[in-house]
DNA sequence: ACGTACGGGACGGCCCGTTTGT
DNA sequence: ACAAACGGGCCGTCCCGTACGT
């Protein structure tokens, strides 16, 4: 029984992670499902067997992390304080690009993805709502196009394919470069 | 003369606009040769005539855009002080974003174009040195991820699809972005 | 099962056949793989199904000539004498050549072929050990152009287009004319 | 004006030498007129100018060779023995060969060649009038092959990529072994 | 939970040849 | 004696999806 489902779900795993691992390396438009086939020793068959369809690979790809993402907002949108409410997204939002490095920035900078994703009932809304949090510390335009320089300069960042540094140093300086990006000043942590 | 010389690139260039145009509608990877001999109402084949391969009609449509970061460039290291510098070389790329707009932002995130782009024998070498000036602004692995930060996050930011401002102040809004992610005071112009 | 096993293949080799037909109609180079589809009333697609580039299409089809050919060397090199050793050797080429007769004078004939497998990892060994078995007949330079001679002239006039002979009298004179040009005498065959 | 006449050909016989060339390293099938415009430094239309189709290129890389080879044919036909006629055709074909070396092993082994050839008013005539003078040395379907087989090995031999031989001695060894296929003694030359 | 076989279609590339200039 | 510009067509490759088996 629950032996059965977990297999079930295992097997469809496999495809997941090999279909990240492929997308980070070829972007995903340059990843075919003969690839990700070919990557498991298995025929295309079997991706469409868990997979209808093409789109329907990338949406299950990216699931966990949107998540992650509408608990990070949902959690910011519970502060009060606008700088506070800014700065605690930002830390969850460094989190989860961090997290899911080389992913995030293979999947914020491909087109294809986009537009597939912009059409995503909820993600669409998740985005709306994150931008909001951070434009919203300084208003106008200005706010506007900080919150996506921050948002977008740090996806594009993670993949750091030069930089050699451990995620923790990493996620400090995305922090720091967020920050600035949008005048927040470092909160006082618990006393 | 004059007449011949400019007709014989005019067709070259008629070639090259309309493939901004659909570039920047569909990016990179979403446009095919067909679509662009469509747009122009002639076949493949005068597309071929004048482009042998896809990878020779993008680096024709990036020339300008390279020459334009090079001279930024040029001027940017010709200052003593490191910040003057850096601020130099931001307003330059501030420009030349937002003289781009919408075809840069469509580059910087395809991940096709990067794959060709970063074998270009040119361009590769002006990034590493454009991200250099910013980086020496704050030593260690923080000048670099804050100058990568700034970078990814202008460029991407150029399409403000969603927003409505004019050039002049996206300009203003995204050098004050870039000044503000790399700790630059705003230099005292000449009065 | 055992027609399981059968029919996996059949299906394959019903693709090579079709290719090997047209192939000795219009040259490898002269076949287009929608060619071959046509013939079989598929489409190209079908093709790619089997064989995922055209080289692949060609080394299924010679297969099972350079298996007889390694069969053939061998035996050959199995025997002490180097006159016995090489007539053996000639004889299972002639064999080989006229069992494969319309086939192999297209093949070597074929730059666009010899291209393709003069990379081809076991095939370029054979030709060299199963030259080498008739060059050592004879010392030197001579040696080698005239196994060199006997090896094309044979394997080019099997291609009996003009001549209507049939397979034995065709193989006993291209035997004969290869142990001329190698001077190599009739052995006295078990009495 | 004789100046002009001889510059009128020259140029033609840039294009000539520049096919052969290519024709040489790449096959015929696998030369485009590109690639000799490129070898020359032109456009297609140049090639054109002096060629109106890529059969009238052919053709006329192969005059001279058809030439020769008739002049050979013409000498050898005007001698009465049966032997010495045979052997009188069998060096001078083996000096055509060794004169084209590269050029012609590329030409006989090209079946788009040999198809377009095969209808040349001219060639194909020779090749029979050649074919019988060999194969009249012994009566029946023998004679036939052993002639076949000694004028496609040597012809194929010709490309002796491998040896190592200067001409001459390619030249002795040829004849050597056409002589042997066909059965013929060296004649006594000039006592 | 897969494999086999295939359709329909698009893509980039390249071909040869022609027209129209200079 | 060339160059510019282009048409019409084919090629090999690859794509995603489906129908059908087992």
């Amino acid at each position: 029984m629950a032996t059965a489902a977990v297999k079930a779900t295992d097997s469809r795993q496999r495809f997941i992670d090999a279909a990240i691992g492929l997308f980070t390396r070829h972007s995903f438009a340059g990843t075919s499902l003969q690839m990700i086939a070919d990557e498991l020793g298995v025929t295309k068959s079997a991706v469409h067997h868990h997979f209808r369809s093409r789109e329907e690979l990338l949406t299950s790809v990216v699931e966990p992390m949107i998540t992650q993402l509408r608990t990070t907002i949902e959690t910011a949108e519970a502060i009060r304080g606008q700088h506070a409410r800014a700065d605690r997204l930002l830390t969850g939002f460094v989190d989860l690009v961090v997290h899911h490095k080389s992913l995030m920035s293979v999947l914020v900078s491909d087109p294809g993805v986009t537009e597939i994703l912009r059409t995503h009932p909820v993600l669409s809304g998740l985005i709306q709502r994150q931008t909001k949090i951070l434009a919203d510390v300084e208003p106008g335009d200005g706010g506007q196009i900080r919150a996506s320089v921050a948002l977008r300069g740090i996806a594009g960042t993670a993949r750091s394919d030069a930089l050699n540094v451990d995620d923790d140093t990493l996620r400090q300086h995305l922090l720091e470069a967020g920050r600035r990006t949008l005048g927040l000043r470092a909160p006082r942590r618990a006393h």
